[in-house]
DNA sequence: CTGTATCCGCGACGATACTG
DNA sequence: CAGTATCGTCGCGGATACAG
């Protein structure tokens, strides 16, 4: 808990760090991207939707949403299971400025057609 | 490049992705961050102002970062050797995004006090 | 001063099998 | 259907030494 509060003046030094890392993961972005489009989403229609991905890291990525308040989980109580995912309002705040992001970015793809790679 | 074409337009699904790719390096946003601040560094000022960075990586996230088209090099032929480095109008351009990212990130620290984690 | 070269540990991530 | 458990690998990034 001590540790935790080290980390925190660390992190608020720069509130994109601490933005970064909500969203930063490698499949946040993308699985935040599929429940834009569709609203709600099963967990096999997101594993579907979000091409590449693997059972662990869906399992891991959406509790990290979870646990952080950007997505909610609604666990229907059937046979066979049902567990429906969508954005929270902080979740949805953050597709503005998704957008803005994603028009920087097709600027810069218009400016260089090469890209130098970082390419995980 | 053939492949460098096949990778493009699977990145071109998503200008997000395009951008993470430009600036979602460990280091590229702290580099840039310094660079706002001052305007124009040489090496070492970097090395010192982005705190904890190793030659490594500073070096590296340079050099993609040139690359990329977001900072300028300018390299002065004398001894001791200096070198300058700043951003270009491209780099100049991501600071808007920046700034809201920032405060999107603000927002979500004010409502949980708790990072879940994923603090690389 | 401004880097490069080398070596290596560790954690992210993937594949596969399995469970309630 | 919706995950968990386990194990392996791969490469990012750190430390250190060295070069121009």
């Amino acid at each position: 808990m001590d540790d935790n509060r080290e980390v925190l003046e660390k992190i608020s030094a720069c509130p994109v760090a601490y933005a970064l890392n909500l969203i930063g993961g490698k499949w946040q972005l993308p699985i935040i991207w599929a429940l834009k489009q569709n609203v709600v989403l099963r967990y096999n229609e997101l594993k579907r939707k979000v091409s590449g991905i693997t059972n662990t890291m869906l399992s891991q990525s959406l509790k990290e949403l979870e646990a952080n308040g950007l997505i909610i989980r609604v666990q229907y109580m059937e046979i066979p299971p049902r567990v429906e995912y969508s954005l929270t309002e902080a979740g949805k705040s953050l597709l503005p400025v998704l957008d803005e992001l994603a028009k920087w970015g097709a600027e810069q793809m218009e400016r260089s057609v090469v890209v130098t790679d970082r390419l995980r």
